[in-house]
DNA sequence: TGTTTTTTGTACTATTCGGTACAAAATAAG
DNA sequence: CTTATTTTGTACCGAATAGTACAAAAAACA
Protein backbone atom coordinates (compact mmCIF):
# COMPACT_ATOMS: atom_id res chain seq x y z
CA UNK A 1 0.00 0.00 0.00
CA UNK A 2 2.68 2.85 0.86
CA UNK A 3 6.24 2.02 -0.02
CA UNK A 4 9.36 3.88 0.32
CA UNK A 5 8.83 7.25 1.17
CA UNK A 6 9.05 10.39 -0.99
CA UNK A 7 12.07 12.55 -0.20
CA UNK A 8 10.20 15.90 -1.41
CA UNK A 9 7.18 18.15 -1.20
CA UNK A 10 5.36 18.66 -4.45
CA UNK A 11 4.40 22.37 -3.86
CA UNK A 12 8.47 23.06 -2.82
CA UNK A 13 9.69 21.28 -5.81
CA UNK A 14 7.16 23.17 -8.15
CA UNK A 15 7.92 26.59 -6.11
CA UNK A 16 12.17 26.15 -6.59
CA UNK A 17 11.43 24.90 -10.19
CA UNK A 18 9.19 28.14 -11.03
CA UNK A 19 12.27 30.10 -9.59
CA UNK A 20 14.69 28.72 -12.05
CA UNK A 21 12.20 29.10 -14.96
CA UNK A 22 11.13 32.88 -13.94
CA UNK A 23 14.79 33.31 -14.29
CA UNK A 24 16.07 31.44 -17.15
CA UNK A 25 13.00 31.01 -19.51
CA UNK A 26 11.88 27.88 -20.58
CA UNK A 27 13.98 26.57 -23.13
CA UNK A 28 17.21 27.67 -21.57
CA UNK A 29 16.27 25.93 -18.44
CA UNK A 30 17.84 22.15 -18.86
CA UNK A 31 16.36 18.87 -17.12
CA UNK A 32 19.60 18.87 -15.15
CA UNK A 33 19.53 22.75 -14.04
CA UNK A 34 15.62 21.79 -12.65
CA UNK A 35 17.22 18.50 -11.06
CA UNK A 36 19.67 20.43 -9.29
CA UNK A 37 17.40 23.13 -8.28
CA UNK A 38 15.03 21.03 -7.18
CA UNK A 39 17.61 18.44 -5.58
CA UNK A 40 15.79 15.43 -6.57
CA UNK A 41 16.97 12.72 -8.79
CA UNK A 42 15.81 11.65 -12.32
CA UNK A 43 14.21 8.60 -11.24
CA UNK A 44 11.96 10.50 -8.67
CA UNK A 45 11.16 13.35 -11.47
CA UNK A 46 10.16 11.12 -14.19
CA UNK A 47 7.86 9.22 -11.70
CA UNK A 48 6.11 12.45 -10.24
CA UNK A 49 5.94 14.03 -13.62
CA UNK A 50 5.74 11.47 -16.50
CA UNK A 51 5.65 14.61 -19.16
CA UNK A 52 8.79 15.77 -18.27
CA UNK A 53 10.05 19.54 -18.46
CA UNK A 54 6.96 20.70 -20.14
CA UNK A 55 4.54 19.03 -17.34
CA UNK A 56 6.86 20.53 -14.52
CA UNK A 57 6.82 23.76 -16.81
CA UNK A 58 2.84 24.03 -16.70
CA UNK A 59 2.45 22.95 -12.91
CA UNK A 60 4.99 25.43 -11.57
CA UNK A 61 3.52 28.31 -13.50
CA UNK A 62 0.11 27.13 -12.50
CA UNK A 63 1.20 26.76 -8.78
CA UNK A 64 2.83 30.29 -8.83
CA UNK A 65 -0.54 31.88 -10.31
CA UNK A 66 -2.79 30.18 -7.85
CA UNK A 67 -0.05 31.59 -5.31
CA UNK A 68 0.04 34.85 -6.60
CA UNK A 69 -4.08 35.52 -6.98
CA UNK A 70 -4.34 34.10 -3.54
CA UNK A 71 -2.15 36.29 -2.04
CA UNK A 72 -3.78 39.80 -4.04
CA UNK A 73 -6.83 38.47 -3.23
CA UNK A 74 -6.09 38.21 0.59
CA UNK A 75 -4.75 41.74 0.62
CA UNK A 76 -7.47 43.10 -1.73
CA UNK A 77 -10.05 42.26 1.06
CA UNK A 78 -8.04 42.77 3.63
CA UNK A 79 -7.89 46.76 2.18
CA UNK A 80 -10.14 49.39 3.24
CA UNK A 81 -9.23 51.01 -0.21
CA UNK A 82 -9.52 48.57 -2.98
CA UNK A 83 -8.01 51.87 -5.30
CA UNK A 84 -5.56 52.26 -2.79
CA UNK A 85 -4.51 48.50 -2.49
CA UNK A 86 -3.73 49.10 -6.81
CA UNK A 87 -1.12 51.79 -6.22
CA UNK A 88 0.46 49.85 -3.48
CA UNK A 89 0.38 46.66 -5.83
CA UNK A 90 1.92 48.78 -8.41
CA UNK A 91 4.29 50.62 -6.29
CA UNK A 92 6.20 47.60 -4.49
CA UNK A 93 7.64 47.19 -7.83
CA UNK A 94 9.73 49.91 -7.39
CA UNK A 95 10.39 48.59 -4.46
CA UNK A 96 12.41 45.67 -5.59
CA UNK A 97 16.24 44.32 -5.68
CA UNK A 98 18.05 44.54 -8.91
CA UNK A 99 18.16 40.75 -9.40
CA UNK A 100 14.20 40.77 -9.09
CA UNK A 101 14.12 43.42 -11.57
CA UNK A 102 15.80 40.96 -13.82
CA UNK A 103 13.54 38.68 -13.69
CA UNK A 104 10.47 41.06 -14.78
CA UNK A 105 7.32 39.04 -14.92
CA UNK A 106 7.04 35.29 -15.29
CA UNK A 107 3.80 34.89 -16.81
CA UNK A 108 5.04 37.75 -19.50
CA UNK A 109 7.85 36.21 -19.97
CA UNK A 110 6.07 32.99 -20.83
CA UNK A 111 3.95 34.63 -23.30
CA UNK A 112 6.84 36.71 -24.77
CA UNK A 113 8.75 33.47 -25.35
CA UNK A 114 6.84 30.80 -25.92
CA UNK A 115 3.69 32.30 -28.22
CA UNK A 116 5.20 30.69 -31.79
CA UNK A 117 6.96 27.61 -30.38
CA UNK A 118 4.78 26.07 -27.85
CA UNK A 119 1.38 27.88 -28.26
CA UNK A 120 -1.21 26.16 -25.89
CA UNK A 121 1.24 26.72 -22.99
CA UNK A 122 1.62 30.38 -23.96
CA UNK A 123 -2.14 30.32 -24.00
CA UNK A 124 -2.30 29.10 -20.02
CA UNK A 125 0.20 31.74 -19.34
CA UNK A 126 -2.45 34.50 -20.81
CA UNK A 127 -4.90 33.10 -18.93
CA UNK A 128 -2.77 34.09 -15.43
CA UNK A 129 -2.18 37.31 -16.77
CA UNK A 130 -6.07 37.18 -17.71
CA UNK A 131 -6.85 36.48 -14.18
CA UNK A 132 -4.92 39.21 -12.85
CA UNK A 133 -6.71 41.94 -15.42
CA UNK A 134 -9.83 40.80 -13.57
CA UNK A 135 -8.18 41.37 -10.16
CA UNK A 136 -8.03 44.53 -10.99
CA UNK A 137 -11.39 44.94 -12.32
CA UNK A 138 -12.63 43.56 -9.17
CA UNK A 139 -10.82 46.24 -7.32
CA UNK A 140 -12.23 49.16 -9.37
CA UNK A 141 -15.59 48.02 -9.49
CA UNK A 142 -15.67 48.17 -5.63
CA UNK A 143 -13.45 51.47 -5.59
CA UNK A 144 -16.46 52.66 -7.70
CA UNK A 145 -19.03 50.92 -5.36
CA UNK A 146 -17.60 52.81 -2.52
CA UNK A 147 -16.75 56.23 -3.94
CA UNK A 148 -12.81 56.17 -4.08
CA UNK A 149 -12.29 55.71 -8.16
CA UNK A 150 -13.32 58.57 -9.41
CA UNK A 151 -12.02 58.17 -13.03
CA UNK A 152 -14.65 58.63 -16.23
CA UNK A 153 -12.87 55.61 -17.91
CA UNK A 154 -14.70 52.47 -18.04
CA UNK A 155 -13.51 50.17 -15.52
CA UNK A 156 -12.63 47.24 -17.85
CA UNK A 157 -11.02 49.44 -19.81
CA UNK A 158 -8.79 50.57 -17.13
CA UNK A 159 -8.21 47.58 -15.70
CA UNK A 160 -6.94 46.37 -19.08
CA UNK A 161 -4.58 49.61 -19.35
CA UNK A 162 -3.43 48.70 -15.88
CA UNK A 163 -2.59 44.98 -17.37
CA UNK A 164 -0.57 46.74 -20.03
CA UNK A 165 1.42 48.55 -17.79
CA UNK A 166 1.97 45.67 -15.66
CA UNK A 167 3.15 43.54 -19.16
CA UNK A 168 4.74 47.02 -19.81
CA UNK A 169 6.68 47.14 -16.20
CA UNK A 170 7.78 43.79 -16.87
CA UNK A 171 10.50 44.68 -19.30
CA UNK A 172 11.18 48.69 -18.89
CA UNK A 173 12.58 47.45 -15.33
CA UNK A 174 14.81 45.23 -16.95
CA UNK A 175 16.12 48.43 -18.80
CA UNK A 176 15.76 50.44 -15.97
CA UNK A 177 16.77 48.43 -12.76
CA UNK A 178 16.13 51.77 -10.81
CA UNK A 179 13.66 52.17 -8.02
CA UNK A 180 13.92 56.17 -8.45
CA UNK A 181 12.93 56.38 -12.24
CA UNK A 182 10.21 53.29 -11.88
CA UNK A 183 8.67 55.51 -9.27
CA UNK A 184 8.15 58.35 -11.34
CA UNK A 185 7.13 56.83 -13.93
CA UNK A 186 4.59 54.14 -11.86
CA UNK A 187 3.18 57.42 -10.31
CA UNK A 188 2.64 58.64 -13.61
CA UNK A 189 0.91 56.36 -14.59
CA UNK A 190 -1.19 55.39 -11.43
CA UNK A 191 -2.63 59.69 -12.15
CA UNK A 192 -5.08 57.61 -14.40
CA UNK A 193 -7.32 56.39 -11.41
CA UNK A 194 -8.21 59.80 -10.59
CA UNK B 1 42.36 38.61 -55.64
CA UNK B 2 38.86 37.80 -55.77
CA UNK B 3 37.77 33.88 -55.62
CA UNK B 4 34.30 32.23 -55.72
CA UNK B 5 31.63 34.56 -55.77
CA UNK B 6 29.22 35.04 -52.72
CA UNK B 7 25.68 33.40 -53.22
CA UNK B 8 24.23 35.66 -50.88
CA UNK B 9 23.85 39.14 -49.55
CA UNK B 10 24.63 40.29 -46.34
CA UNK B 11 22.24 42.47 -45.37
CA UNK B 12 19.34 39.80 -46.74
CA UNK B 13 20.62 36.81 -44.73
CA UNK B 14 20.78 39.03 -41.68
CA UNK B 15 16.74 40.26 -42.36
CA UNK B 16 15.64 36.64 -42.69
CA UNK B 17 17.80 35.59 -39.20
CA UNK B 18 16.23 38.28 -37.71
CA UNK B 19 12.60 37.39 -38.71
CA UNK B 20 13.60 33.42 -37.42
CA UNK B 21 14.86 34.90 -34.00
CA UNK B 22 11.97 37.44 -33.55
CA UNK B 23 9.28 34.36 -33.56
CA UNK B 24 10.74 31.72 -32.11
CA UNK B 25 13.21 33.25 -29.84
CA UNK B 26 17.13 32.88 -29.32
CA UNK B 27 17.40 29.54 -27.48
CA UNK B 28 14.37 28.26 -29.26
CA UNK B 29 16.10 29.00 -32.71
CA UNK B 30 18.36 25.86 -33.97
CA UNK B 31 21.23 27.06 -36.70
CA UNK B 32 20.03 24.47 -38.45
CA UNK B 33 16.70 26.32 -38.62
CA UNK B 34 18.48 29.55 -39.39
CA UNK B 35 20.78 27.86 -42.50
CA UNK B 36 17.07 27.07 -44.12
CA UNK B 37 15.67 30.50 -43.51
CA UNK B 38 18.53 31.70 -45.11
CA UNK B 39 18.99 29.37 -47.65
CA UNK B 40 22.91 28.99 -47.24
CA UNK B 41 25.15 26.21 -46.10
CA UNK B 42 27.17 25.41 -43.13
CA UNK B 43 30.47 26.01 -44.58
CA UNK B 44 29.17 29.69 -45.71
CA UNK B 45 27.81 30.46 -42.60
CA UNK B 46 30.66 29.85 -40.19
CA UNK B 47 32.97 31.72 -42.92
CA UNK B 48 30.65 34.88 -42.85
CA UNK B 49 30.15 34.87 -39.15
CA UNK B 50 33.05 33.20 -37.11
CA UNK B 51 30.62 33.96 -34.25
CA UNK B 52 28.09 31.50 -35.22
CA UNK B 53 24.64 31.63 -33.92
CA UNK B 54 25.43 34.30 -30.85
CA UNK B 55 27.31 36.62 -33.79
CA UNK B 56 24.28 36.47 -36.35
CA UNK B 57 21.61 37.51 -33.28
CA UNK B 58 23.58 40.21 -32.30
CA UNK B 59 24.22 41.67 -36.02
CA UNK B 60 20.50 40.47 -37.25
CA UNK B 61 18.89 42.94 -34.09
CA UNK B 62 21.52 45.27 -34.70
CA UNK B 63 20.55 45.50 -38.03
CA UNK B 64 16.88 45.41 -37.43
CA UNK B 65 17.30 48.02 -35.30
CA UNK B 66 19.31 50.15 -37.31
CA UNK B 67 16.17 49.34 -40.31
CA UNK B 68 13.26 50.58 -37.55
CA UNK B 69 15.17 53.87 -35.91
CA UNK B 70 15.60 55.05 -39.67
CA UNK B 71 12.03 54.22 -40.72
CA UNK B 72 10.77 56.39 -37.81
CA UNK B 73 13.19 59.04 -38.57
CA UNK B 74 12.59 59.44 -41.60
CA UNK B 75 8.79 59.21 -41.32
CA UNK B 76 8.91 61.85 -38.06
CA UNK B 77 11.04 64.20 -40.22
CA UNK B 78 8.46 63.86 -42.94
CA UNK B 79 5.28 64.63 -40.57
CA UNK B 80 4.26 68.25 -40.34
CA UNK B 81 2.75 67.15 -36.53
CA UNK B 82 5.70 64.76 -34.59
CA UNK B 83 2.69 64.31 -31.95
CA UNK B 84 0.21 63.12 -34.21
CA UNK B 85 3.13 60.83 -35.93
CA UNK B 86 3.50 59.21 -32.70
CA UNK B 87 -0.04 58.39 -32.86
CA UNK B 88 0.07 57.10 -35.85
CA UNK B 89 2.77 54.81 -34.89
CA UNK B 90 0.72 53.05 -32.16
CA UNK B 91 -2.31 53.11 -33.92
CA UNK B 92 -0.77 51.21 -36.45
CA UNK B 93 -0.10 48.13 -33.85
CA UNK B 94 -4.23 47.91 -33.92
CA UNK B 95 -3.74 47.28 -37.69
CA UNK B 96 -1.97 44.08 -38.01
CA UNK B 97 -2.39 40.26 -38.89
CA UNK B 98 -3.14 37.74 -35.55
CA UNK B 99 0.81 36.58 -36.49
CA UNK B 100 2.30 39.96 -36.66
CA UNK B 101 0.57 40.25 -32.88
CA UNK B 102 1.98 37.00 -31.87
CA UNK B 103 5.42 38.11 -32.75
CA UNK B 104 5.99 41.20 -30.28
CA UNK B 105 8.61 43.35 -30.20
CA UNK B 106 11.61 41.69 -31.11
CA UNK B 107 13.25 43.50 -28.98
CA UNK B 108 11.20 43.25 -25.67
CA UNK B 109 11.69 39.76 -26.61
CA UNK B 110 15.44 39.45 -26.53
CA UNK B 111 15.23 41.70 -22.98
CA UNK B 112 12.90 39.07 -22.22
CA UNK B 113 14.91 36.12 -22.72
CA UNK B 114 18.01 37.08 -22.42
CA UNK B 115 18.49 39.19 -19.16
CA UNK B 116 19.65 36.34 -16.63
CA UNK B 117 21.55 34.24 -19.48
CA UNK B 118 23.51 36.20 -21.98
CA UNK B 119 23.11 39.76 -20.11
CA UNK B 120 25.45 41.66 -22.38
CA UNK B 121 23.36 40.65 -25.43
CA UNK B 122 20.14 41.77 -23.28
CA UNK B 123 22.01 45.05 -22.65
CA UNK B 124 22.43 45.64 -26.55
CA UNK B 125 18.27 45.04 -26.92
CA UNK B 126 17.99 47.19 -23.99
CA UNK B 127 20.20 49.42 -26.04
CA UNK B 128 17.63 49.48 -28.73
CA UNK B 129 14.92 49.81 -26.85
CA UNK B 130 16.02 53.28 -25.11
CA UNK B 131 16.74 54.66 -28.81
CA UNK B 132 13.25 54.05 -29.62
CA UNK B 133 12.23 56.31 -26.12
CA UNK B 134 14.65 59.18 -27.67
CA UNK B 135 13.15 59.39 -30.84
CA UNK B 136 9.89 59.52 -28.57
CA UNK B 137 11.45 62.26 -26.89
CA UNK B 138 12.54 63.92 -29.97
CA UNK B 139 8.90 64.24 -31.38
CA UNK B 140 7.43 65.35 -28.29
CA UNK B 141 10.10 68.12 -27.71
CA UNK B 142 9.26 69.15 -31.76
CA UNK B 143 5.71 69.17 -30.64
CA UNK B 144 6.29 71.27 -27.59
CA UNK B 145 8.16 73.76 -29.73
CA UNK B 146 5.94 73.85 -32.38
CA UNK B 147 2.73 74.14 -29.38
CA UNK B 148 1.10 70.78 -30.61
CA UNK B 149 2.18 68.83 -27.35
CA UNK B 150 0.04 70.57 -24.40
CA UNK B 151 0.45 68.02 -21.85
CA UNK B 152 1.61 69.70 -18.44
CA UNK B 153 4.29 66.36 -17.90
CA UNK B 154 7.61 66.17 -18.87
CA UNK B 155 8.73 64.95 -22.00
CA UNK B 156 11.09 63.10 -20.86
CA UNK B 157 8.86 61.01 -18.69
CA UNK B 158 6.12 61.58 -21.34
CA UNK B 159 8.75 59.44 -23.48
CA UNK B 160 9.36 56.82 -20.77
CA UNK B 161 5.31 56.60 -19.84
CA UNK B 162 5.40 55.70 -24.01
CA UNK B 163 8.26 53.39 -24.21
CA UNK B 164 6.52 51.61 -21.36
CA UNK B 165 3.50 51.32 -23.17
CA UNK B 166 4.96 50.01 -26.16
CA UNK B 167 6.74 47.21 -24.02
CA UNK B 168 3.43 46.43 -22.67
CA UNK B 169 1.98 46.39 -26.24
CA UNK B 170 4.57 43.53 -26.95
CA UNK B 171 2.50 41.34 -24.31
CA UNK B 172 -0.52 42.81 -24.49
CA UNK B 173 -1.14 41.83 -28.14
CA UNK B 174 -0.18 38.70 -27.79
CA UNK B 175 -2.65 37.96 -25.04
CA UNK B 176 -5.53 39.97 -27.14
CA UNK B 177 -4.60 39.83 -30.32
CA UNK B 178 -7.50 41.87 -31.42
CA UNK B 179 -7.53 45.39 -33.57
CA UNK B 180 -10.83 46.29 -32.23
CA UNK B 181 -9.71 45.77 -28.33
CA UNK B 182 -6.26 46.71 -29.08
CA UNK B 183 -7.51 50.35 -30.46
CA UNK B 184 -9.92 50.80 -27.37
CA UNK B 185 -6.52 50.33 -25.54
CA UNK B 186 -4.73 52.79 -27.75
CA UNK B 187 -6.50 55.74 -27.73
CA UNK B 188 -7.25 55.45 -23.93
CA UNK B 189 -3.15 55.87 -23.33
CA UNK B 190 -2.88 57.91 -26.01
CA UNK B 191 -5.12 60.32 -24.36
CA UNK B 192 -1.90 61.23 -22.15
CA UNK B 193 -0.87 63.53 -24.79
CA UNK B 194 -3.43 65.74 -24.28
C1' DT C 1 45.80 27.51 -69.68
C1' DG C 2 47.14 27.41 -65.10
C1' DT C 3 47.82 29.77 -60.69
C1' DT C 4 45.74 32.13 -56.88
C1' DT C 5 42.02 33.35 -54.02
C1' DT C 6 37.69 32.92 -51.91
C1' DT C 7 33.40 30.51 -51.29
C1' DT C 8 30.74 26.41 -51.02
C1' DG C 9 28.95 21.77 -49.75
C1' DT C 10 29.53 17.80 -47.08
C1' DA C 11 31.42 14.48 -44.19
C1' DC C 12 32.74 14.09 -39.66
C1' DT C 13 33.16 14.76 -34.52
C1' DA C 14 32.47 15.55 -29.90
C1' DT C 15 29.10 16.87 -26.65
C1' DT C 16 24.84 17.61 -24.61
C1' DC C 17 20.18 16.51 -24.04
C1' DG C 18 15.76 14.46 -22.70
C1' DG C 19 14.25 10.28 -21.49
C1' DT C 20 14.18 4.99 -20.19
C1' DA C 21 15.41 0.72 -17.72
C1' DC C 22 16.08 -1.48 -13.80
C1' DA C 23 17.97 -3.03 -9.61
C1' DA C 24 18.42 -1.51 -4.89
C1' DA C 25 16.30 0.81 -0.98
C1' DA C 26 12.77 1.88 2.20
C1' DT C 27 8.51 1.55 4.09
C1' DA C 28 3.65 -0.96 5.56
C1' DA C 29 0.95 -4.95 6.01
C1' DG C 30 0.43 -9.71 7.08
C1' DC D 1 10.40 -12.27 8.86
C1' DT D 2 8.36 -12.16 4.41
C1' DT D 3 5.91 -10.03 0.85
C1' DA D 4 3.94 -6.25 -1.65
C1' DT D 5 4.41 -1.56 -2.92
C1' DT D 6 6.47 2.64 -4.02
C1' DT D 7 10.47 5.60 -4.46
C1' DT D 8 15.23 6.35 -5.48
C1' DG D 9 19.81 6.48 -7.81
C1' DT D 10 22.41 5.29 -11.71
C1' DA D 11 23.74 3.30 -15.85
C1' DC D 12 22.54 3.65 -20.30
C1' DC D 13 20.66 5.12 -25.06
C1' DG D 14 19.42 7.36 -29.22
C1' DA D 15 18.74 11.80 -31.15
C1' DA D 16 19.96 16.29 -31.90
C1' DT D 17 23.29 19.95 -31.66
C1' DA D 18 27.00 23.31 -32.61
C1' DG D 19 30.98 23.47 -34.74
C1' DT D 20 35.35 21.81 -37.65
C1' DA D 21 37.95 19.96 -41.58
C1' DC D 22 38.72 19.85 -46.09
C1' DA D 23 38.31 19.00 -50.88
C1' DA D 24 35.81 20.70 -54.81
C1' DA D 25 34.00 24.70 -57.23
C1' DA D 26 34.07 29.18 -59.19
C1' DA D 27 35.74 33.20 -60.16
C1' DA D 28 40.12 36.85 -61.44
C1' DC D 29 44.36 37.38 -63.29
C1' DA D 30 48.66 36.42 -65.55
Amino acid sequence: MSGRPKIFDDEEVLNKAAEIFWRQGYEATSTEDLLAAMGIGKGSFYLAFKGGKKELYEKALSQHSDQAIAQFRRELDASADPVEYIRTFFRNVAQSTKSRHQKGCIFGNAVAELSNIENPMMKKAAVHLQELETLFLDALLRGKKQGTLHSKLEPALLARILLNNWNGLGITRRIYPDNEALGELIESQLKILG
